[in-house]
DNA sequence: ACTTATTACCGGACCCCATACAGAAACGCA
DNA sequence: TGCGTTTCTGTATGGGGTCCGGTAATAAGT
């Protein structure tokens, strides 16, 4: 993970400092407002070395919500049979939830207001959408009765649908708010005790 | 609605003719294969023209999908209260989903593999999905008690997520399937009966 | 009939994201 | 010293989306 690299011409640049050139910019002049040579040439680097460590420009909004997502895939991928896969995803979500950094708010959150245009931002937001429901349909499709399979996709996209919404009310409440998992609790305990009926 | 435009110059061009050069194009050569330039040209019109009829170009993927999406939203805001609001949207959907034409399928469905990058893709169906949970989350509050605002808002998205997850079923079950609501129906009603005790 | 308001259409320019490619720079290693 | 590997840069290209000035075609007012 954290492997230094042995071979080739060492990095000059990191993620972190596009990422941090990139968050002033966007309080200064907003995300719309500030195009990839204001990040790559305030961070020092070339317009191309910021396609190196991001793939689009949206990306630098979600940092913080993508490694939470990706815990999120690693400890279902590897985590056993359950006894309720229902259960297993409704409390993995919320020790994900629990975990995510209290201070981290996505760029995507605190910008929203500020974007001339919210269309990247929606997009954007979808993929990551779409990255969450994946990764429930996967678990839940693999843990449950193969007659299920229709309920399982529903669940997975309503789970996550529900979760969004939390994540979106906790980050809106500023400083004052208690933690993440607190809101997704709230939101996808009703979610679950809808579908918890189906995957007995 | 379909009311005979008065005064200035009349139009020489349609949204169905774009429409109709755009699908042709997108069977021809894929959605990412053509450009606005030969959407436009097939039609005998300006590249301009284009955006005085869709406001970007994956807007021509959703024709059929958002019709019924400002069906929905026409007939919700039209309705006086209900005894039960989440009773009223749940009729609603299935309402709506019943009057969807059942051949049409919206392209963004019968593209979706062909297509190189599907960010794109999810992205213009981020704007769809985020439409239909504004609605419901619109008529929930405004027909329930105030101190369920919380409960409204994740179960409008969770309701739009179940109910989406419903569409695209549908549409990849190809020319065999059977009426759309009957799909929305199966989605929707474990979502309702989740929520059902928080709005009592 | 002449003018005016209104709407549709066109051409061209511009900005920016994203990608591709070639080559140079900076290291380790033999 | 030369080679392989990796990072970084410059340049070019394509395409989406916006903007603006100008023109064409109609209805309405005088």
């Amino acid at each position: 993970m954290a492997e230094k690299q042995r071979v080739g011409r060492p990095r000059r640049s990191s993620r972190r400092m596009l990422e941090e050139a990139a968050a002033e910019l966007f309080l200064e002049q907003t995300y719309d407002g500030t195009t990839i040579d204001d990040i790559s040439s305030r961070a020092g680097v070339s317009r191309n070395t910021f396609f190196n460590y991001f793939s689009s420009k949206s990306d630098v909004l979600w940092v913080d919500l993508d490694e939470t997502i990706s815990a999120l895939s690693r400890i279902l991928a590897s985590s056993p049979a359950p006894d309720n896969a229902l259960d297993a995803v409704e409390s993995t979500l919320l020790k994900v939830a629990a975990e995510h950094p209290a201070n981290r708010v996505p760029w995507a959150f605190t910008q929203i207001e500020l974007m001339g245009t919210r269309t990247e931002l929606l997009s954007s937001g979808m993929a990551r959408v779409l990255a969450v429901t994946e990764t429930l349909n996967w678990y839940l499709t693999s843990n449950v009765r193969a007659d299920a399979g229709q309920d399982a996709a529903t669940a997975a996209a309503a789970l996550t649908a529900a979760a969004a919404t939390a994540a979106v009310r906790w980050a809106n409440d500023g400083v004052g708010r208690g933690p993440l998992d607190g809101y997704v609790q709230a939101a996808i305990s009703p979610v679950c005790a809808g579908f918890r009926p189906r995957f007995d």
